[in-house]
DNA sequence: TGATAAATTTGAATCAAATTCATATATTAA
DNA sequence: TTAATATATGAATTTGATTCAAATTTATCA
């Protein structure tokens, strides 16, 4: 009666904590998702779920499922794992390339948790900053580049991972700060921090300041803590993923605000050439890299 | 994708090895299952059953799945338990009777099992032989009889648990030994092995014997092994539960035939009164029964 | 070498149940 | 009071699992 599609909900709404974007993440409607976690509280004819206007909790009742769920699903993926490399080749190299410079700070559990899933495949990082990191795929100086999808995709192929929000980040006593969201316009003679990539790479500039033809100045930092320090200290506004900046948020270092009438989003992809991507190795680690993610970030959608 | 549901027939087949005997047990058609495992395969794309004449075996990749079965289950079970824990009471005692001698044979592993579920319950056999079994429940000297059901069933309820085939042992040099069936005028004459029981709770004599009053003798044992020693030393011939004497037909010892043209079957229920059968610690020492006794025996059929 | 028996497989029809769609309801905040 | 943000509900739809009725497959026996 119980279903692992009920076992990926709970995990999913644990992981959101309100039921329209749990639905989004397992790919239903809320409705769907409402429906379910009647279903299983008529069968147990126990409440799994104190729901708020706020969002939706989980009673004792809830939280022991919740415990199976991550528990079932688990044993799950292993055995899943395990079948692949049953039928697959089991060694391999696979030497990524971050495009975005935030990615670091989830790469390491990803990392983890692919030498403990796949002992005999060689992973690594390539270092330094590549103008085109694309480009290191045709050169045979790399093997998966994650990050957004190139202009010219020839010989190449991709996973879509996720997508998230890309938000303005201002010192929390700044002019805009009473503003809901922030315009193209405000952007006009400010001082924007930035890693220090190409303009066509940085999505604010491409999807919203190019196009508007605003004036600004540029200004770089290589961590994201720097960029917070700078921010902080009135240099400058920054524009960076939700999750890069939460912990900032929550201790009230800075402030955050969607960009625009729909928000900047930014999508991440595992890109490779057809031959890498045939490996079951190359697919898990873009499995891997969605299931951490989910666990760790706020505020993606899986694609 | 893979359902509980696999998982459960996935256990059900590796313990019957036969795929009708297995959709059986899940209350499905044999067609089901064989859709559903070609569904599994065809999701995983390896081969998981050797399909044989014979039946159907697991291959390496089966087996892994069939692991990962019992653990999930295993998981699933206990989170359920401790659910129903959750919103029950969990202390009680729960004296039970035994109609039926050979059930000792599955009683401790049943009883190791609940103690572990349920730890605050006392759960107890109640000693010695009883001419109705039944009547201990009125006289509050029992909880649960584990047997047929009662002619009078007044004032109590059951919960079906499974059925099984009583067959005729004989000595493997015994005259009726290429009959393919016993039939119940070949009893005539023979002396018939039981447990020291009244007739009308002994299957064979009940349900073939007497109605086709056949003249026989009597003479009992109160121990499986006895009754098997006497028939090995030709001294009669006996019915018993299949699955209790499995060990015996394998070493030889003795053979066994299906008894008139469509064998005796027995029904095992959980009889108990309404009150006691309202509590969640009997509800789960009837599943308790049927899970263990699955595992463990041969030849059964779930009710 | 057929014929039979005992398995599983297959394809079409049926049926049950999960999801969606559209809307209702509830709570909070302004 | 209204708007915004949640979840809930009921009916229609869609999906997909199960059954039914053969068809295969393979071993065994005469």
């Amino acid at each position: 009666m119980l279903e692992i599609r009920h076992l990926k909900s709970l995990v999913a709404i644990s992981e959101t904590s309100k039921l329209v974007l749990a639905a989004e993440r397992v790919f239903l409607t809320q409705s769907a998702l409402s429906h379910q976690i009647k279903v299983i509280e008529a069968h147990y004819q126990i409440t799994l779920f104190n729901r708020t206007p706020q969002g939706i909790s989980f009673t004792p009742a809830g939280s022991r499922l919740l415990a199976l769920a991550k528990e079932m699903l688990d044993s799950l993926q292993k055995a899943e794992r395990d079948l692949t490399r049953l039928k697959s080749q089991q060694t391999g190299e696979l030497r990524i390339v971050l495009e975005c410079h935030t990615c670091f700070d989830w790469l390491t559990p990803v990392m983890a948790a692919f030498r403990l899933a796949w002992p005999e495949v060689e992973i690594d990082l390539v270092a330094g900053f590549h103008s085109d990191p694309w480009n290191l795929l045709h050169e045979d100086k790399a093997d998966v580049v994650i990050g957004g999808l190139p202009t010219d995709m020839r010989k190449l192929q991709h996973i879509p991972l996720f997508k998230f929000e890309v938000m303005a980040v201002l010192p929390p006593d700044h002019l805009l700060r009473n503003q809901s969201r922030i315009k193209a316009n405000d952007f006009s003679e400010q001082t924007l921090i930035t890693y220090p990539v190409p303009e066509e790479r940085i999505d604010v500039i491409r999807q919203v300041l190019k196009p508007a033809n605003i004036q600004f100045t540029r200004r770089t930092a290589e961590l994201t803590i720097a960029i917070m320090q700078l921010v902080a200290s009135r240099r400058g506004i920054a524009a960076l993923p939700v999750w890069g900046i939460q912990s900032y948020i929550e201790h009230a270092y800075i402030i955050a605000k969607p960009i625009g009438a729909k928000g900047v989003w930014s999508e991440l992809h595992a890109i490779s050439n057809n031959e890498v991507m045939e490996q079951a190795y190359t697919k898990d680690l873009a499995k891997i890299i969605c299931d951490v993610c989910c666990e760790k970030l706020t505020g993606i959608k899986l694609l």
